[in-house]
DNA sequence: GGATTGCGTTCCATGATGCAACTAGGTAAG
DNA sequence: CTTACCTAGTTGCATCATGGAACGCAATCC
């Protein structure tokens, strides 16, 4: 579909999703953490179109997520691996994963689970604060301006200025509600 | 596109992406987290269309990651919350922050940041290993069979993509049994 | 009464998706 | 030499999701 485009949302998320907003491209780069390179691979694990499976690869190597790595000449061969950033992105998968195992396998029947490659010990990802180290807690989170925020006029034009006014509003008027409004991004 | 169902796939991360493998979906998710609560204001928000939008909210309410709250009657008009699990479920899109951040706004120039509600402080969405607390690395991990995995239980301590090259041969003998796949998760 | 707000639903074109069949370079077997 | 097979795609086609605009509908404001 015409899929819109984020590319120049002033959001991390919005970036983030304009290559990891997909169904099959995260599950790609699982494959390839988990140790799959190749065209056949990924087809057959995944169960995904060739014809799609193409154009992910090829957008993913675009994106610089996957590079391509010969391991062969006469026939040209090419397998698919991380690079840094790709490594970065699967990241975020592993917060996926968390979500998953908590709200789809409660009851401990987790299929896979993740370990450490040098001390086999079980590793359970976890999202903190990098400053405080402490779990976090979305609920306890609002969005403000960053240091570009001056810097980007369009962005106080379409949604922060808005936001701001909206929020004076809100204040005034819904003393009773939750106060989990807080900010836009 | 009828999109495949990952209903069935026994993998949390693709049991996550069957609800947040989407554009739209994770947005949503963010407004709602930020303080934006009604229809209209998605719709103005995020530009989305409001046919799709129905849907999508629909679709949330329906997985349980919100719901629906009345806040007037006579015209009945509903107001969307995030539930627990739909808390939950935001702590992935601050994953996909990150990265966003890291790889799109290096330059320090992020335009929206998050803080404490409490203490304003900037906050720093990081993963960590629950069981250490250090930084995660996903190079360092690899996938072995959980609690629940359909066989060879004995496996575990190998290498899995080992397994999965096993495993390949067998999938391809036998057909029509391709949701039982249990290859990557 | 007429206009506006809030929340959708319906209609339609476009195009992404899933599936199967086909191409293409090369190796191995008979 | 011929046939089969392997890996990695590409092409063609039917179908369904998407995006955009227009319409519906209840109620309030002026």
């Amino acid at each position: 579909m015409q899929r819109k485009s984020f590319q120049s949302a002033p959001c991390s998320i919005a970036r983030a999703l304009d290559v990891l907003g997909d169904w099959w491209t995260p599950l790609i780069l699982r494959e390839c953490l988990y140790g799959v390179h190749r065209f056949d691979q990924f087809q057959r694990w995944l169960g995904i179109g060739r014809n799609i499976l193409t154009r992910r690869l090829a957008l993913l190597v675009d994106e610089g997520l996957l590079e391509k790595r010969a391991y062969q000449t006469r026939p040209l061969r090419h397998e698919y691996h991380l690079t840094e950033k790709g490594y970065d992105a699967t990241s975020a998968l592993m917060a996926l994963l968390a979500f998953g195992e908590r709200w789809y396998f409660a009851d401990g029947g987790v299929p896979i689970r993740l370990y450490d490659r040098a001390t086999d010990a079980p590793v359970r990802p976890q999202l903190v604060d990098g400053e405080t180290g402490e779990p976090l807690d979305v609920r306890r989170l609002y969005a403000g301006p960053g240091p570009a925020f001056p810097a980007h006029p369009e962005i106080r034009r379409a949604r922060f200025t808005e936001f701001l006014a909206r929020r004076g509003d809100d204040a005034l008027q819904a003393p009773g509600v939750d106060d989990e409004r807080a900010s836009a991004s």
